[in-house]
DNA sequence: TTGAAAGCGCTAACAC
DNA sequence: GTGTTAGCGCTTTCAA
C-alpha cells in the first residue's frame, strides 16, 4: 500500500537511515543522493507515516476538545464557530484537533478526561463552559496535563484561561435598560454550577444594585441554555403582578425563546416588554425585533485558547495566561426605546 | 512518567508479553500471575499508549471530518448537529472523531484530502455537503480510501452515502404553498455545485411544472447558505413586479434572513407574503412566525452516516449503501393561510 | 557521506 | 504457562 521510508531506500540502494535524513534535509546526505531520493519518493508517492512519527516523537500533535452538551440535539451554535477557531489555529501550527462530546458531569465526560491524563491520547485539551469546583479542571491540574480553559472556575486552582467578562457585558446590558428607565428587570439565569452563568448574575444584581433597584427573587428563573427553557422561564415571568418591564436572557437562544413566548401572549417586544440576550450569535441579528445583546467573538476567543494551549504543550510561558476580554454591548429593537418612568 | 508494559513486567518479574496477554485477558496465563500483572497495573496507573497499539495494529481508529465552511464566522448549525451525531456514534464503536475546516474548493482542503488518502492519518472519512464533480470524492475513490458521503454526486462513480431526499422535501414544500393558492413562487438558491442544492430546485421546477405553473426566471435567485444572502436575495425579489407571494429559502438560514428583509419593509410574513425554509433547524420554530420547512434528522444522519463508514472500514458490506431518506414538512405560521386565487 | 543498531510501546508467532 | 524474537515505521546516536 502506502511506502515506506523503507520501500524508497531499497529502491534508491541506500539505507533507511539515510533516506531519513535526505527527507529531512540534512546537510550531510550527497546532494545527489538527496536528489534520488527525492526523485523516488515523489515517484512512490511517499508520504510518512504520521503514526510511527508520533512514537518516536513521544508526541501526538493533537489536541482534543471534548463539547460539554447536554442533549443530543442541541443547536448551540457557539459549537460550531468555537471548533472553527481552535481547528483553523490548530492547523496553523499542524496540531490535529479531536472532538468528542459528553454531557457535562456524566461519566463518559470523566472517563474521556481520564483518558487523556493517561498520556499519549492528545499533547493538550481545551476547556469549555467551566464549573464551579470543576471537576475537569481539578483532575487536569492534578495530573499536570496540558490544558487551557475558556473561562474560570471558583476555586483557587492556578491554571491558563481565556475569558470573556461576563459580569462586565451585563452591567453593560442592565444599565442599558435602566437607563431607558426600566425598573423592573427579569433575568433567566443559566443553570447554576456555570461559571459564565454566575458571573452573569453577579453583574445583573451588581448593576441593579448600584442604581438603587431592588431585585425580586421571583425575577431571577433558571433556564436551560436553550429557546425550549428560555421559553418556559418566560411563562412564570408574564404571569407575575406586576410584570417584569424588561428581560434579559442568560444567553441569546433563551432571549429567542422568551421573546417567542411573549408573542404568543400578543405582546410586542421592544414596546410591552423589552428583551436581551447574551452572546449575539449570527441570527440574533435577524429576529424579529432584532436582538440586543452582548457581543462576544467566539471565533476569535477559539483561536486564542488554541494559541496558548499551544504555547502551554511546548513549555513557554504563554505572555497573558488570565485573558480577559470586554465584550460590547450591540442594541437592536428588542430592548425598545425610553419608556417613562414609573 | 505514564507506566509502560516494562515497567510492569519488571515490577512483577515476568516477561513484557506476559504482561500484555495477562492484560487482554488471554485464557493462557496463569491465573495466579494475572492478578499480580492486574494489581501492579492498577497500582502504577497503567493505560496503553495508544500510539504504540495504533502502530502496530496498523490503524488508527480514528475518523476524520473536514468541514467545507465558508468564511471564518459561519454560524449554521449543521455542523455542530452533525458533529454530535457522528461523534457519539464513533464512540460508541471506540472511533476518535478528527475534525478539521477548510473552504470549499480550496487548495487547503486538497491538501487536507490528500493527507487522509496516504494512509495512516484516518482510517476513514466523512464527506458532507456534496458537489457536483466532486474532486473530493474522485479523489476518494481513485485511492479506494474508505468514506462514506452525506450527500450524492453528478458523476457515475458509485460509493456509500446517506442522503435526504431534498427533491421530494422541496416538492412537498411547494406543493403546500400551490394549495394555499400561491402561484408566484421564488425561490433563494444555495450556490450553484452543491448538489442539495441542485436537487432541492429540481424539486421546486417539477412541481410548479406538475401544476401547471410556470416560472419565471427572475423568480430564482442565488444565495450563499447564510442569513445574509438571504437578506440580499429577498431584496431583489422585493422589488419585482409583480411581486412572488411565496418565497423558498434553500436553507432556514436564508429563509430567515428573507423574513428579516421582508418585515423591514414592513410587510407581513404570512400575510403579505408566504415564506417557507428547508432543514428545520432548532431555532425554526421560534422565530417569528415561525418558519415552515422540511425537517432533516440531522443528528440521526450524522448517526446513519457514521455508522455505515465503520462497516466500511472493517471490510463490510453495508445493508444499504445508498440510503435515501425521505424528510417530512413541518407546516408554520410563515407560510400563511390560503390566499384567494389570482 | 553513509550505515548499523537501538529504541519509541505494543502485539503476535513460535518456541520452550 | 511463559519467554524469546521479530516487527509495525520512523528517528537518532554512534561508528565506520
Amino acid at each position: 500500500m502506502a511506502a515506506t521510508l523503507k520501500d524508497i531506500a531499497r529502491k534508491v540502494g541506500v539505507s533507511v537511515t539515510t533516506v531519513s535524513r535526505g527527507l529531512a534535509g540534512y546537510s550531510d546526505v550527497a546532494a545527489e543522493t538527496r536528489d534520488r531520493i527525492m526523485a523516488v519518493a515523489a515517484e512512490l508517492g511517499y508520504s510518512p507515516n504520521v503514526t510511527a512519527q508520533r512514537l518516536q516523537k513521544q508526541r501526538t500533535d493533537m489536541l482534543g476538545f471534548i463539547m460539554p452538551t447536554f442533549g443530543p440535539r442541541f443547536s448551540d451554535p457557539f459549537f460550531s464557530e468555537f471548533i472553527a477557531g481552535i481547528g483553523n489555529e490548530a492547523a496553523a501550527h499542524n496540531y490535529d484537533l479531536l472532538v468528542s462530546t459528553h454531557a457535562p458531569d456524566s461519566e463518559g465526560e470523566r472517563n474521556a478526561y481520564l483518558r487523556a491524563v493517561k498520556k499519549g491520547w492528545v499533547d493538550g485539551l481545551i476547556v469549555v463552559r467551566t464549573r464551579e469546583d470543576d471537576a475537569r479542571i481539578q483532575l487536569l491540574c492534578e495530573h499536570q496535563f496540558p490544558f487551557v480553559a475558556f473561562g474560570r472556575t471558583s476555586d483557587a486552582l492556578d491554571f491558563p484561561y481565556v475569558d470573556e467578562d461576563s459580569a462586565a457585558g451585563m452591567r453593560l446590558l442592565v444599565q442599558h435598560f435602566i437607563d431607558l428607565g426600566h425598573e423592573r428587570i427579569a433575568f433567566i439565569s443559566p443553570p447554576s454550577g456555570l461559571m459564565f452563568g454566575r458571573y452573569r448574575l453577579q453583574g445583573f444584581y451588581e448593576t441593579m444594585q448600584a442604581n438603587g433597584l431592588a431585585v425580586q427573587p421571583e425575577w431571577i428563573v433558571l433556564g436551560d441554555m436553550t429557546q425550549r427553557g428560555g421559553a418556559e422561564a418566560m411563562e412564570s415571568l408574564l404571569a407575575l403582578q406586576p410584570r417584569p418591564t424588561a428581560v434579559i436572557g442568560g444567553n441569546d437562544l433563551m432571549a429567542i425563546g422568551a421573546i417567542n413566548r411573549i408573542q404568543q401572549e400578543g405582546l410586542q417586544v421592544g414596546q410591552d416588554i423589552a428583551v436581551g440576550g447574551f452572546d449575539d450569535i449570527p441570527l440574533a441579528a435577524y429576529m424579529s425585533p432584532p436582538l440586543t445583546t452582548i457581543h462576544q467573538p467566539i471565533y476569535e476567543i477559539g483561536k486564542a485558547t488554541c494559541a496558548m494551549l499551544i504555547e502551554v504543550i511546548n513549555g513557554r510561558v504563554p505572555q497573558n495566561p488570565h485573558t480577559l476580554l470586554t465584550p460590547t454591548l450591540i442594541v437592536r429593537a428588542s430592548s425598545g426605546k425610553t419608556i417613562p418612568q414609573t
